[in-house]
RNA sequence: GCCCUGGUGGUGUAGGGGCUAUCAUGCGGGCCUGUCGAGCCCGCGACUCGGGUUCAAUUCCCGGCCAGGGCGCCA
């Protein structure tokens, strides 16, 4: 068929139910699996939120009907029109007794993989032909999980006062410091992709704006080949004036919680699926310090010294020892990038945590430096060059307010929720460093 | 980038210096009126690439590419 013409889908799966008995319906979508008995056919229909099945006697339907039906190629899109019939012999108590069948597309055979799971196939083969992948339940049942996510953290922020704000992906500078960034052509010069919206929420503070939120990419040009990271990720960042780190994480904290209790609410059937057992977790959450968390990881016999990043060993040890969400605060100012405010009294000790599950770091952020010549200073202290940040420390020239903020990543905090352990699961159509495609 | 392991039908696997290369799933055909991982019968389909050793390499050795795991890198 080429066109669709009058047909228009009148359920979808979940919606059919035994009290619609001898109702006429139309469901479109792929069939799942055919199960050709001789007398009788079985034709699993799947469309996003489900199975429903079609079930064709021969007495009970034309013999045109039969033989099309016995000939469809699985993974073909169809529409059925049908009575519905209650059935105690059928999945879910219903069935579909077709009338008409429509071949909408037929596909290709053999598939690539196997969307009944029946065989599973690897993460390369997978991604490889991610269209098909995602129609198994379990893992649609992910992104299902990030859409709601993403929609429990915006309508979150947006009642605490935050605005949406979008900020450019393709920036001048690779001065930031830190992590590599993607060279790209921009007309006649070089431009690179962003590597956080930091430096633009920070001067819309400097604009009066008071709360801001950014949802979007993030780019890192690091060859890293771990299950935690990506080179394009999705980053929640936050930026809120007249607040300090203490605000932030209490913010932080409350959106954790909130976009839990929607997940567990909204997603009940997706974290079954997954076979999650996801719990809204206690407040709050527990605050190790700094010079705490060097012993804690040391008496698990892994070496870490005072100054030190957190090594993998260390990230796992406290895995072992905390279960949960957890900040890590107090970090040493010389580990933490320029605008990072210190603790007055103990300049050594910065204003900036960091929020972890179990062993997975998901967020940090901090209260930021808002005097101009202090930004200048550390600036210059990290080696780097103050008039490569000409227009953003203009921003700290004319009246910027005391602020602070952090940055989520989406697909991190994705992987708690769900439970997965490899950050790719979690994206459509991750970028990492041998995948460039689909 | 480093270390370890691996690459066998479309998919997931077993195996292994010479024999028709194992199994499951799938695909094609046939039988079957209640399947729900349907069942039964017949058939189809594979040793990552390059070089080396050898009478003989899918198997052993070296290298490439790719993958899985671990680490590093990741303001």
């Amino acid at each position: 068929m080429n066109s669709l013409g009058d047909l228009r889908r009148s359920h979808y799966s979940k919606e059919i139910n035994p009290d619609m008995n001898d109702e006429e319906i139309l469901v479109m979508g792929w069939t799942h699996e055919i199960r050709d008995l001789g007398g009788i056919i079985f034709v699993l229909l799947r469309d996003r939120d489900g199975l429903v099945q079609i079930t064709a006697p021969s007495k009970k339907i034309e013999t045109d009907l039969f033989e099309k039906l016995r000939k469809i190629k699985k993974e073909s899109v169809i529409a059925v029109k049908g009575k519905v019939q209650g059935s105690p012999k059928a999945p879910g108590g219903v069935e579909v007794i077709p009338s008409q069948l429509y071949i909408l597309n037929e596909s290709k055979q053999p598939l690539p993989l196997d969307p009944t799971e029946k065989v599973r196939a690897e993460i390369d083969t997978r991604l490889d032909s991610r269209f098909l992948d995602l129609r198994k339940p379990s893992i649609s049942a992910i992104f299902k999980i990030k859409s709601t996510m993403l929609h429990s953290v915006r309508v979150f922020l947006e009642k605490n006062g935050y605005l949406e704000i979008n900020t450019p992906k393709l920036v001048a500078s690779a001065t930031e410091g830190g992590t590599e960034l993607f060279p790209i052509t921009y007309f006649e010069r070089e431009a690179f992709l962003g590597q956080s919206p930091q430096l633009y929420k920070q001067i819309m503070m400097s604009s009066g704006f008071d709360r801001v939120y950014e949802i979007a990419p993030i780019f890192r040009a690091e060859e890293h080949d771990t299950l935690r990271h990506l080179n394009e990720v999705i980053s929640i960042d936050i930026e809120s004036s007249f607040m300090d780190q203490h605000d932030v994480m209490d913010v932080l904290e409350k959106l954790v919680i909130q976009t839990i209790t929607d997940v567990t609410e909204n997603c009940e059937t997706e974290l079954e699926v997954l076979g999650r057992d996801l719990q809204v977790p206690e407040t709050p959450f527990e605050k190790i310090e700094y010079d705490d968390l060097i012993d804690m990881v040391n008496s698990k016999g892994v070496p870490i010294e005072h100054g030190e990043d957190l090594s993998r060993a260390a990230e796992k040890a406290m895995g072992e020892i905390m279960d949960g969400y957890y900040f890590i605060t107090g970090w040493p100012t010389e580990i933490k990038p320029f605008y990072v405010l210190h603790e007055e009294e103990t300049p050594e000790k910065s204003q900036a945590f960091d929020l972890m599950y179990k062993d997975l770091e998901i967020s940090s952020g901090a209260t930021r430096v808002h005097q101009h010549d202090l930004l200048v200073e550390k600036i210059k202290g990290k080696g780097l060059n103050p008039e490569s940040f000409e227009r953003y420390l203009a921003a700290f020239e004319y009246g910027m307010p005391p602020h602070a903020g952090w940055g989520l990543g989406a697909e991190r905090f994705n992987m708690t929720l769900t439970g997965l352990n490899n950050i790719r699961e979690t994206v459509l159509f991750p970028r990492d460093r041998r995948r460039l495609t689909p």
